[in-house]
Formats: structure tokens, sequence, C-alpha cells
DNA sequence: CGGCATCCTCGGGGATACTG
DNA sequence: CAGTATCCCCGAGGATGCCG
């Protein structure tokens, strides 16, 4: 390959290795963050996290919990009552998102209003061009 | 309301108010981290980032760039040549958030192997369970 | 109470072809 | 070169119902 020498560009940046993505794969499904949040007061029950995050169904808290725990961020404790009692807290692992997830909220609360002054913008200057 | 005092929990965890949330809907869509990881080094070329990030498309280069654009994380510069050149560089407020990917990057680094572990030990306990 | 099983919808995103 | 335009598929995720 390459016999001749056009120095072709080859890929360098990869889904699968990438440090960015490897973290968002994690982090970035649509009720993570949120659950994350709901867990960073401690441990908590199944049903308070339901209650506490706004329209999240059952099944997408189950799903997600059952991810979080796959991946070592949460652990879930049963007490085996009648109903039971399952509680969830973060793991090391998890905690040593906090500080990470603290400089999202942080990076939001700085600069989130100049996104959105940017989609008003763009957005108008959009419809400008179409008239 | 309340007239009932049963202390009734109300949902203090929102989508759209959530800091967390707001920065992932951001920089989460599959494609984002990279193309700003190819931004990284500097001002870039269409073409250029295409052959640097394996297996994208024109079509999802180009629809993510926009979303970038209109969230005013970069600047398209055009230069109206035949054929045209058109090159992609991070705006201030793109810049401001490259501390944030190396930290995820960083944490990446450290931490990702113990979740790689955490994924193999659940679906060992999960497939012993169900034999 | 804390789930799991189903069904269904919607849109992210891939493949391919055309264009100024 | 730097995009649009279409078609199509798959899977995330919502709604609902049942269970130990």
């Amino acid at each position: 390959m390459s016999a001749h020498s056009k120095k072709s560009i080859q890929p360098d940046i990869s889904l699968t290795v990438c440090g960015y993505s490897k973290v968002l794969e994690i982090i970035s499904n649509k009720w993570t963050a949120l659950i994350i949040y709901a867990l960073e007061d401690g441990r908590i029950r199944y049903g308070e996290i339901g209650k506490r995050i706004e329209g999240i169904s059952k099944k997408m808290l189950t799903q997600t919990l059952r991810q979080l725990e796959r991946d070592g961020l949460i652990r879930r404790d049963v007490t085996p009552s009648i109903p039971p009692i399952v509680a969830y807290s973060l793991s090391p692992l998890g905690e040593s998102l906090i500080p990470l997830m603290l400089e999202l909220k942080q990076w939001a609360k700085t600069h989130y209003s100049l996104v959105e002054q940017a989609r008003a913008a763009y957005d108008h200057s959009v419809s400008q061009e179409h008239s």
C-alpha cells in the first residue's frame, strides 16, 4: 500500500478510542445524569428516585439503574422484606465522577446563556436569508 | 395545595433544568466530541476533519458541524473560490469547553479500565445465576 | 414495592446519489 | 471541495399491563 506517496491522511480519531467519547458513552444516556444527580445526596430508594425525577418511567428508571450498576458506578442493596426495600448509592467509582459532573454544571451556569444567544442569532440569520 | 400533609415528594430534578443535562445535550451527540477533538489543534478544513475521523459520513459531518455552529461553539469561514475552501475553528465559547473535555479524557484514562472490569464481573455473575 | 415483559413510535443516523 | 437530497433501518425510549 501507499506505493504512491501522496501523503494520504489516515484516520486518527475513533469513537472507540477517543477518551472523550468513552466517558460520554457512559454518562450521556437520557436519564443517567439525572439519576447520578439524585444519588449525590446519598443512599436513596428506588421509588424516591422516580418521584424526584420529572417524567421518568419505571422502565427507564430500572434500565438506567441497571446500566449504571453494570458499569460499577452505583451499588444496589436489597432488604428482602415484604414488600422489599431496594436502595441505591454511588460506588467509589461513581463518586469519582462527581467532580466532573460539577464542572459540567458549572460550565452550564456560566456559558449556557451564550449558547442560547448563539442559537437565537443563528436561527434569525437563517430565516433572514430565506426571505 | 398539600391540604393533607403526607409530605408528598415533588419532582425537583428535570431534564431541561439540570445543569448536567444541559451540557450533555450539547456535547453528547455521537460525533460531536470527535469533531471538537479534531478542532483542538486549530483551524482545519471540512475534508480534513472527515479524513481524520474514522467512519463518519459527509452527512453526519455536515449536520454535526451545523449544530456546533448554531450553538456558537465553532466558527465557519468560507473562501469563495472554485472549488470553495471552508475552514472550521473553535470559537472562544467552544474553547471554553476544552478544559472540561480534557477532564473527561483524564477520567477515562484513570478509571475506564475499572468500568470494563465491573462490566465483565456483572455479566459473569448474571450468566452464573441463569445456569 | 420494585420490578419485568410487550408493543409501538419516532427520529438518529447510515448508504447512496446528485450539485454549484 | 463541500456540501444537499432521499430513502431506509434500527434501536432508544414511551405506554401499558402483569408479577413476587
